[in-house]
DNA sequence: TGCCGTTGATTGTCAGACAGTCATATAGTC
DNA sequence: GACTATATGACTGTCTGACAATCAACGGCA
């Protein structure tokens, strides 16, 4: 009757019982329970129920409501009054906003790394693309994609050397992630999507700081395009 | 030996005592203590003792703690492992990464509006800036030309009609009010600002978009920079 | 003067309790 | 049999008290 969220089909996470080691518990929590919500593990209107999570966690009630704060302020998750937390869902409108940021985000991103790095960055950025050709063209799934993608923007964040901008961007990530579709998974994209980035890293190489942020605003926004006519097209999120 | 904070000279917020309406009392507690810190009743570098906030507020430890780890993913607050919550505190260089990001996200903001507002709601943000003129004109001390101020953007993020940017601006706004120095503290600055918002709602009502995002992104960079000399030359945040 | 152990102040975490509220199942009514 | 009023259960919101672990400051000692 309890321990639904056990019972769940593949709940692979929850085999990650906390054990206490060197970042505070509720740190812990917070990080299992993102993970498992980006990973759409956990999904988007599926309730959160306090008691659930500290069985299957093993900490306290006071531990997983100071995280559940947390996630809630990041936007992962949603609280009702009186009903409890519930994995954020968002709608497309929403989802249009947060590329639309992402979008501006990004383009100061690629300024800044333009404006102040060195050719090793520059060279280290370059260098996170071939990976991701052979994964595109060996057709790899796609999270070996998503995975050699981030380090393509571990190496941009990096360059750009602003933790404000790195923060609000992945809390930006975070949240678009609630949409179960991802551009990469429409056809003909993750090509594209390379093509894109093949762009963005020559008008870098140029130092052409306008036409590469152009060429960000754009790519984003191509992303966020096939992702949503992806999403357009699968089954309505999970009800209340 | 407790009381420390209700006894600090000055105090007024501490007034604001808890009592039992409608919102959860951790939202009411959040409330108080974002405003505190906002308004800088609370100083950056300041430490909130969990025991004088129960004291204060008059309510358990466990809200208490809740609302302190909403208020650190606001970034309002840091809290150091085993030492607990202090005020933020922010460098110039996060703040002119703030400053930044808000002058891209206004502009987006900008954009929206002209794209998807009637003549009405342009009438109600050119409405709003008489009142700041007559502000500025009297002298009117800064808290109530930054009041005159939020009217406009409300407007504006009223006629944006987009909760994501919304919250976004406002979290970037709440962060750079941790810097004591507001830019219109700066002689001539208020008329300036007065300046750049006119031009402003006049690409807007011309639906110049490009225009208004740039004029709009213009003024955000132009406060930061007055903000910021104006800082350099306060003494430094209170001492951990 | 500078190092080191003691002490006090606080945080991190836990367990248990209880009222209030929402949703649902149950019983009673027409 | 459909419908409403009520009882029940499942949770959340909040409080209290407790205790180990850690940090910071103090004072003693070399």
């Amino acid at each position: 009757m309890t321990d639904k969220i056990r019972e769940a089909p593949g709940a692979s996470w929850t085999a990650a019982r906390m054990s206490r080691v060197a970042a505070p518990l509720r740190d812990q929590v917070s990080s299992v329970l993102r993970q498992a919500i980006v990973e759409r593990e956990l999904r988007p209107g599926q309730r959160l129920v306090e008691r659930e999570l500290t069985d299957m966690l093993q900490v306290s009630r006071a531990t997983v409501r100071e995280s559940l704060r947390e996630l809630e302020a990041e936007g992962l998750v949603t609280v009702i009054p009186q009903r409890g937390a519930v994995v954020a869902s968002i709608s497309m409108k929403e989802a249009a906003d947060i590329y639309e940021a992402r979008a501006a985000i990004e383009s100061l991103i690629v300024r800044r790394f333009v404006e102040r790095t060195d050719e090793e960055h520059i060279r280290r950025l370059a260098g996170t693309l071939p990976p991701l050709r052979e994964a595109i063209d060996a057709g790899r799934p796609v999270g070996e994609l998503l995975a050699a993608k981030d380090r393509f923007y571990d190496v941009l964040l990096d360059g750009a050397d602003s933790s404000v901008l790195s923060t609000l961007l992945s809390s930006l990530q975070a949240r678009v992630s609630l949409l179960r579709a991802t551009s990469l998974t429409a056809a003909g994209r993750p090509a594209e999507m390379l093509a894109e980035l093949t762009a963005l890293v020559g008008a870098i190489g140029a130092r052409d700081a306008d036409e590469a942020a152009r060429l960000c605003a754009e790519h984003v926004r191509n992303a966020g395009r096939t992702g949503m006519a992806e999403l357009a097209r699968e089954e309505p999120p999970v009800p209340a």
